[in-house]
DNA sequence: TCTGGGGTCCTAGGACCC
DNA sequence: TCTGGGGTCCTAGGACCC
C-alpha cells in the first residue's frame, strides 16, 4: 500500500508595523515613542506603530488632518525611506531560508513559506523562526500557518491580533470544530481577497465573518463574483489552489510616477518630471534585463483642485523593443508635447513601459542589431553601474534638470543608514555623545 | 497650502473574421 | 430590407493586493 503524501501546509511571515520597525532598529531610543512613516510627498499616512491606532489616526489618512493632534501627543513622523525597508526585507527573507528552503517573497514585508513535511510541533517551530529574526534582524514579526495560502494569512491576522497565541497561530493544529468558532469570530474583511466593495455585498447576503463565507456555496459565489472570490472560498475549506512561486516572474509594464510637491503647469516643468521617469522606467527595465516595446506617457490635474479632471495620456510603439533611457525619453517627450495642454495645474506625471519582452524574445527591426544598439547598450551600462554607485541621479538626461521646484516632499527622511555612505552616522550621532 | 505608488487578474463588450 | 453563429483579439474598467 501506497503511504499517503502528507498534505501541503503553508506558512506565512510577516513583519509587524515594517517602516516603524525598520525606523526603530536604527533608532533605538525611539523604541517606546508612537511613530508613523508617511507616503511619498509626506502625503498621507501609511505605517503606523499599535499605539497609534489609540490617537484615533487612521492609515491612508492625509498628514496635514492630523498632524497637530499627534504632535500634541509626542508622535514622531518620518518620511518613507524605502531604500531602508528594502535592505532589512532581504535580511528577513535570508533569515527565513535558513529554515525552510522554499519560501516566496510576496511583497516587502510579507513571505509564505512551505512547511510541508516538516516534522514535530510546528507552533514551537513558528516561535522558534519568529525569536530568530527578531535576534538577527531586530524586526518583530508574526507567523500563520495553515493548509492554504489564504488560511495561512488569515492565522497571521489571528495572530497578529490576539495576544493569547504570542505571535504564531496554526490552524492545522486545530480540530475543525475549533477553527470554525474561531473563524466566526473573525470579519470577513480580513480574508484575503474580500476588499471594501466585496465586503459590502457580502454583508447584504449576510456573509458577515469568515465562518460564513467559508460555508457559502463555491458555484453560488462563482455566479455573482466570479473565479477569484471563488477560490478564496476553496481556500478557507482547505484546498490549496494557489502555489508557492518561488521565482520571480518578469514584470509585465513597468511604471514610474509621482505626484509632484508644487503643481506645475509649464511644458519645461513637465518635461523635467517626464524625463526623470523615463529615466528611471529604463533602468528598472534593464535591472530585469526587459526590453519595452511601447511606452505610455500622462500628465494630469488633481482630483482634489475642484476643477475638471484633466488626464491626457498617450501609448506610442516603437519601432523596436529598447531600454535606452535615451530612446525611451525621447519616446515619452514626444507624447508629452502632443498631450500637453497649458493653463493646467497638473498634480502628477508618469511613465509607463509596456508589452515588455525578454533579451532572448525580442524582435529585431528590419536592420537587426546595429552598431548603433550595441554603443547604446554600452552607453547604459556605463550609466547603471555609476548610479549603482553614486545614487540614482548622478548621471542623468540633461532635460531632467538640475533641482527642479516639483520634486517631492520628504522632510521627516531618515539618513540612508544602509545605503549611501554620506550618510552613515558617525560614532556620535549613533549614540547621542 | 497639504490627499501614495506601484502592480495583477478577470470580465464585458466591441471589432473583426468566416 | 431582412440577416446566424461561432470564434479570436483587443481594450477599458473594475476588483483586488501591498
Amino acid at each position: 500500500m501506497l503511504s499517503q503524501t502528507s498534505e501541503t501546509i503553508h506558512g506565512h511571515a510577516d513583519v509587524n508595523d515594517m517602516y516603524c520597525s525598520c525606523e526603530r532598529a536604527l533608532r533605538p531610543d525611539l523604541h517606546k515613542t508612537p511613530l508613523v512613516v508617511l507616503s511619498n510627498n509626506d502625503g498621507c499616512v501609511i505605517a503606523q506603530t499599535k499605539d497609534i491606532k489609540d490617537l484615533g489616526i487612521e492609515m491612508a489618512q492625509p498628514w496635514f488632518e492630523v498632524e497637530e493632534r499627534a504632535r500634541a501627543r509626542g508622535v514622531v513622523a518620518f518620511s518613507s525611506n524605502y531604500e531602508l525597508y528594502a535592505n532589512f526585507s532581504n535580511r528577513f527573507a535570508d533569515t527565513l531560508r535558513e529554515f525552510t528552503p522554499r519560501i516566496e517573497v510576496y511583497s516587502i514585508d510579507e513571505c509564505f513559506l512551505d512547511l510541508t513535511g516538516i516534522k514535530g510541533d510546528l507552533n514551537a517551530y513558528g516561535q522558534l523562526i519568529k525569536q530568530t529574526v527578531r535576534e538577527w534582524t531586530t524586526l518583530p514579526i508574526c507567523i500563520g500557518i495553515g493548509h492554504s495560502k489564504t488560511l495561512a494569512k488569515l492565522a497571521n491576522k489571528v495572530a497578529k491580533k490576539r495576544p493569547q497565541f504570542q505571535g504564531v497561530c496554526d490552524f492545522t493544529s486545530m480540530s475543525r470544530a475549533e477553527l470554525d468558532t474561531l473563524l466566526e469570530t473573525v470579519d470577513v474583511r480580513s480574508v484575503w481577497g474580500v476588499g471594501h466593495q466585496y465586503e459590502a455585498r457580502l454583508a447584504k447576503l449576510g456573509v458577515l465573518n469568515a465562518l460564513r463565507l467559508k460555508r457559502a456555496s463555491p458555484k453560488r459565489v462563482r455566479d455573482e463574483f466570479g473565479v477569484v472570490l471563488e477560490r478564496t472560498v476553496r481556500e478557507l475549506n482547505g484546498e490549496s489552489l494557489l502555489e508557492l512561486t518561488e521565482t520571480v516572474e518578469p514584470s509585465k509594464q513597468v511604471m514610474s510616477s509621482r505626484s509632484f510637491g508644487e503643481r506645475v503647469t509649464t511644458l519645461s516643468g513637465l518635461t523635467e518630471a517626464i524625463s526623470m521617469h523615463a529615466g528611471i522606467a529604463s533602468a528598472r527595465l534593464r535591472e530585469q534585463g526587459l526590453y519595452a516595446n511601447a511606452v505610455h506617457c500622462f500628465i494630469q490635474n488633481s482630483p482634489f483642485d475642484k476643477k475638471p479632471p484633466y488626464a491626457p495620456g498617450l501609448t506610442v510603439a516603437l519601432p523596436s523593443p529598447t531600454n535606452s533611457t535615451l530612446k525611451i525619453t525621447n519616446a515619452a517627450l514626444y507624447i508629452l508635447k502632443k498631450i500637453y495642454g497649458p493653463r493646467v495645474y497638473y498634480q502628477k506625471a508618469g511613465v509607463m513601459l509596456l508589452d515588455l519582452v525578454p533579451e532572448q524574445g525580442r524582435q529585431l527591426d528590419m536592420y537587426g542589431y546595429s552598431d548603433d544598439d550595441s554603443k547604446s547598450d554600452a552607453l547604459m551600462k556605463a550609466l547603471d553601474r555609476i548610479n549603482g554607485r553614486y545614487g540614482r541621479s548622478t548621471l542623468r538626461v540633461a532635460s531632467e534638470g538640475i533641482k527642479p521646484a516639483w520634486t517631492m516632499r520628504r522632510a521627516f527622511k531618515s539618513p540612508n543608514y544602509t545605503g549611501n555612505p554620506s550618510e552613515f552616522p558617525t560614532i556620535g550621532e549613533r549614540f547621542n555623545l
